[in-house]
DNA sequence: AATTTTTATGCAATCGTTGCCGATTTTAAC
DNA sequence: GTTAAAATCGGCAACGATTGCATAAAAATT
């Protein structure tokens, strides 16, 4: 059995007591020079780590951040993960990293578990399938810090760092507008998320500032967020057998952009007879075919802020009651 | 500060000691029918769960395994973790998940954190950046469970899992001579890895099976895997500057295939005049242009095999000592 | 030389949980 | 009615590290 060297093994082995070892190994003003010589020097030879866990327990600190995500073959969150690994290692934190692919009841468990092993506080990206967010109230009432990023919710009061969905969803539907297109369709996330309503807000305003009407059939909500492809065939193959068919469609979601390009290429579509913009962090979707404008969010930037938000939080003597939310901006990438 | 229920306030409130409440709510024969409903009751009024780290430290046993891969960005592994919570849930583990970016100093902080962590066992596959792997041997010779996948190495002796690499990279490379193509480069990851060698060999001797001499100028290693897209591009440019140039590149890795992709576009080659084969995972590149052949590896699997693979090592009651290496076929999907 | 001060170290409690042993009470058996 | 055997429950210790308090020895002061 793996057993690592404690401080009681080397307190014997030095006829020393416990507390001498612990107060040596952290250069404790009461210890001789000798006496800290002595241990450091045995220490280093046994390689004698102090037990993390011991300390939680203690200490009620974990020095170890939990991350929650839907999924991390979305690249938007393998990226906004290395963002905040970035930061965490370099202030000390460890980063304890779950997905939830989406389902509240895999988030409810990750939670509760990561909350249970101590984390020191908690970063969250909430599922498209949450509706009831009591059990993270109720542990950010019970003073766990927590930081809310991209998916964010109004339901809590804390730190939140999001995009400009308004802006990226209205600059990518202008751009499709100044190609000359003027029957665009949308393409949407599930509509319980944050980002799918303000991603909305920004279609439509841009389809009121140009003077297009707005019409109701051209809109198709895909629940399952690309999860599902057949969803979204389903959708576009609907959005192409209208009578008055749409020449563009705007995808308001990553996966969804992805699915919706392979619907097209499936259902063999002439990409100038339908123009696509969609949000998407992929690192290939300028490799794609049929091509399409896409809208980038700042992802490795918004986990950084996330985690120097969360770190200010658990860092803070007194308890903080001012929030901020800051919302990135987002680059628009024209289609070649 | 957040402060979950304990065994001792249960305790308190009902006039009872500690151990006849964890008796009581571990359901123990000792313990009569009233107090059990009791204690359970007050149990579940007060929310009260118990705590994983008091857990971990008296029992050695954290019930979570942790998970240690280059990068989660690379769809390969982010499909394979995918696999192994599979498993990990049903079973009754949690998962740590950890990325080291190919950085070997990285790998050597992660591994360590997670086996002072006490997590149960590690499933590791090695960063590109690794040579010296005395840290991972010493933790496995003082008895943590560990399993290798995908990238393994044969310095330690326990079960390992990993792709049909050198199938793979003959199937691909006979692929590309059965469509016509004589002058086949090959672009390979870092040769510290055994895939790069395997698949290396694969290519080989498809070459040998059809009597296609070998030229050694047509082989060229990215030893910084494709985390450098100018590295490949630069490899690309070269070839193709070749007197007697390739009309065909093998590509033995995921994150290179995409970088060569990218730069057969940027520098504008007809995909006729340039055939392409790779590995990769990608679950976009069959809509890539330049379209590619590909072999994909299965990668959901390979995790769920490692996992069950360690789970086996950490519940067997006796050290094992016979140890398997699993090898998974590939698939070859062929270019449209 | 006696007393105070400084220096160095040990003791015991704590975090939450459980294994082991012992104590008490109830029930059963003769 | 005495004794043995279950049935219930509490107390202590331990997992590894830290820390306030006490104590011991050495050095400095009077």
């Amino acid at each position: 059995m793996y057993k690592p060297a404690t401080i009681k093994d080397i307190a014997l082995a030095l006829k020393l007591s416990p507390s001498t070892v612990s107060r040596a190994l952290r250069d404790g003003y009461e210890i001789s020079t000798e006496t800290k010589k002595l241990v450091m020097d045995y220490a280093r030879q046994v390689n004698y780590k102090s037990n993390p866990i011991a300390l939680s327990l203690k200490n009620r600190r974990s020095y170890s951040i939990g991350i929650v995500v839907p999924k991390l073959a979305n690249s938007f969150f393998s990226q906004a993960i290395a963002g905040i690994e970035s930061i965490a290692y370099e202030r000390g934190y460890h980063t304890i990293i779950t997905q939830t692919h989406d389902s509240s009841e895999r988030e409810l468990i990750n939670v509760n578990h990561l909350a249970q092993r101590s984390v020191d506080g908690l970063l969250i990206s909430m599922s498209a399938g949450t509706s009831d967010y009591t059990f993270l109230k109720t542990l950010h009432e019970d003073g766990l810090p927590i930081v809310l990023f991209d998916r964010i919710i109004d339901e809590i009061n804390t730190f939140k760092v999001t995009s400009d969905n308004f802006g990226g969803a209205y600059n990518a539907t202008e751009s499709l507008i100044k190609a000359g297109r003027k029957k665009i369709a949308l393409l949407s996330n599930a509509p319980q998320l944050s980002i799918t309503n303000e991603r909305l807000a920004g279609y439509m305003k841009a389809l009121v500032d140009y003077h297009i009407p707005f019409r109701a059939e051209l809109i198709r909500n895909c629940s399952k967020g690309g999860n599902d492809y057949q969803e979204v065939e389903d959708a576009v193959k609907d959005l192409l057998a209208l009578a008055n068919k749409p020449d563009a469609i705007f995808i308001s979601s990553d996966r969804i952009s992805i699915s919706c390009v392979r619907a097209l290429k499936n259902l063999n579509f002439d990409p100038k007879e339908i123009a696509i913009a969609g949000f998407s962090n992929s690192d290939v979707v300028d490799l794609l075919q049929p091509s399409l404008s896409y809208v980038k969010q700042k992802s490795f930037e918004m986990g950084q802020v996330a985690v120097e938000m969360l770190l200010k939080l658990i860092e803070s003597k007194y308890p903080i009651t001012e929030f901020e939310t800051r919302i990135l901006d987002t680059e628009l990438h024209l289609m070649r």
